[in-house]
DNA sequence: ATGCATGATTTGATCGTTCAAGTTAGGGAA
DNA sequence: TTCCCTAACTTGAACGATCAAATCATGCAT
């Protein structure tokens, strides 16, 4: 059962050489049609699959794309990789490549897997995710010239020299705003991460953003902590206690979103925790994960798959293409799921 | 900087030939032990890694284990996959090899999926998650010797001749049964899917055990539906409504419990639907999902990471070790995570 | 002193592919 | 006719590692 069939079996049977089955395939253009074609009939019939390890000594080039996938985050978030990580696999799967994944806690564990990588198998490029201030993965990869895209913009350089794609956070986090003002809220909350985290920064500008269109101001209205649903809820009790006239909530976060509800949802269910009377208050999350649909909760939802197909089109345009000019920059707009929560 | 060191360069600097390089790498007790030092001493010096490539021509392996990475479930459950591929990843870093990732949709697609890799990448070995009855994975690849484990048992064969690691789903509901009884329910039904699946017979086995155990049978307590929030709350109601005695669900998923929830939780929440007024109901899930965190709900957890090291270990045993006898199985006890639903 | 087994190391060949250079045949221009 | 050019194809070498077989000492028994 079809053991192994080499370019020089396919040459044999066609009655050409070596050379002239793999014009055939990776140079058609060298060939005469007519030779073209017996030799892929020839490829049809026996099975020809060129083996990558043989090629990749030849040309340098695995066709293999390295991501990284996250250690299982506490719950909530963080399931956000992996639809991303199949998403990638399917478009990397049409163009011709594979995803190999590796783990790393941290940007320095994740340099060193990037040399161990580089150094064995070789991958034609890296993927990363979840950049942020002083991101010292980029500097490392752009230094060895290894060519790489990240899902998440450059935060600390305006014009970076590598490709990025990006959800533009601050739209999400505006649509949100503007459909609360649309439903009569006026007076609206913000959840969100202590200043400084880009992402964080990025999802408060757009809700400030939406109430300045409307020539509101913002001053008392937010709040900073850690993301998790208890500091979450923490926060939400105490800006909702401090104005009485917030009607709803916009996070940065589903966990965020989840404290928040926590005290928002009055007569607070009994499995609940906290469930201080209070008057019913809107709230909206952030990355529509599964919890979120789960207990009705609107949210914003990222474009997840299209992210990754545009990663890797970048990508393979630069590989297989020209050496590419500049860097390309993708940002693109997430949608709200809207849900009985607000 | 450090632009490909070969073994040749290795050989050059320490003074010896390519082939003594070599098993000093490989082979450690055929070179003199003062020779392996000085060896050593250049491959550490000079940051030589082996070619994976180059070392895949010649010795027909390549280090690489295939893994599935399922396409977005809809929402609750699903992202077991995730913590699975995680630990997959980990585990098989710490062995030498790394994780490659495809997609496939059914089982046909999935073995040409197989067809594809073994011809360009040459995987060493596969994992497959999510076995059935009747599943035409394993006998494919079993046909072609391809080495391969699976996460899940062979429902079908009762000795199969590849290795399986599997979680015993029967002791987990078991348990939370076990642990109804001990909070005093002695009506406890059962809601689970349709008869004929492994894994659902499989779980609701587990609980009329339990039942037995204690002289308690099991006749009309029990639902078979669709695996959804929406089907799971139409069966909790349905089963609640005609035995008014009922205490306590058991549910072979968080999707199921959710429904439940939904219906069991009194007063129903304004907004959950089917707020129906009901008497109090414990509840219990299956896999411990975000959602059962988020929201409170005791759960049945597997030991996703320990499944993914056994997996590993053995495919490398057998890899690397010898051609190992028999297959192995390992069926693996879940815990009960308890929680305010029951 | 000779032969032989054993341990340590080296040499040549090979995995399957593609690159670079070489060969052949067929036109067209001089 | 001769020469050159181009299209189409072929040949040899190389990528970096390991396998198999060959070489070279070294020690010990005869």
């Amino acid at each position: 059962m079809a053991d192994k069939v080499t370019i020089a079996d396919v040459a044999r049977a066609a009655g050409v050489s070596r050379q002239t089955v793999s014009n055939a395939l990776n140079t058609p253009e060298v060939v005469r049609a007519e030779t073209r074609r017996r030799v892929l009939d020839v490829v049809e019939e026996l099975g020809y699959r060129v083996n990558q390890a043989a090629r990749q000594m030849r040309t340098g080039r695995s066709r293999l794309i390295a991501a990284r996938i996250d250690p299982e985050q506490d719950g909530i978030n963080g399931l956000v990789g992996d639809r991303f990580l199949h998403g990638l696999t399917e478009t990397a799967a049409h163009e011709g490549y594979r995803v190999l994944l590796y783990t790393a806690d941290g940007d320095d564990a994740e340099t060193a897997a990037f040399d161990d990588l580089l150094g064995a198998y070789e991958p034609d490029a890296f993927v990363l995710t979840a950049t942020h201030h002083g991101d010292r993965r980029t500097s490392w990869l752009a230094g060895r010239g290894v060519p790489f895209v990240t899902f998440g913009r450059a935060w600390s350089e305006p014009d970076a020299p590598h490709c990025w794609v990006d959800v533009d956070g601050a739209a999400g986090t505006e649509a949100a705003t503007r459909h609360l003002l649309s439903q009569g809220h006026r007076r609206i909350g913000f959840l969100g991460w202590p200043k400084g985290s880009g992402v964080g920064d990025d999802r408060r500008e757009g809700w400030r953003r939406a109430l300045a269109e409307v020539g509101l101001g913002v001053a008392g209205l937010h709040r900073e902590t850690e993301d998790d649903v208890a500091p979450g809820e923490h926060a939400a009790r105490d800006l909702l206690e401090r104005d009485p006239e917030i009607t709803a909530l916009v996070c940065a976060s589903d966990s965020l979103a989840l404290g928040a509800l926590h005290v928002a949802r009055a007569p607070g269910p009994a499995w609940l925790a906290g469930g201080h009377p209070h008057r019913p208050v809107a709230v909206v999350g952030f990355d529509d994960t599964p919890v979120a649909k789960a207990i009705g909760l609107t949210s914003v939802r990222q474009p997840l798959a299209e992210v990754a197909s545009s990663c890797l089109r970048l990508l393979t345009h630069r590989l297989d293409g020209g050496a590419g000019a500049s860097p390309e920059y993708l940002l693109l707009p997430p949608s709200l799921v809207v849900r009985a929560s607000g």
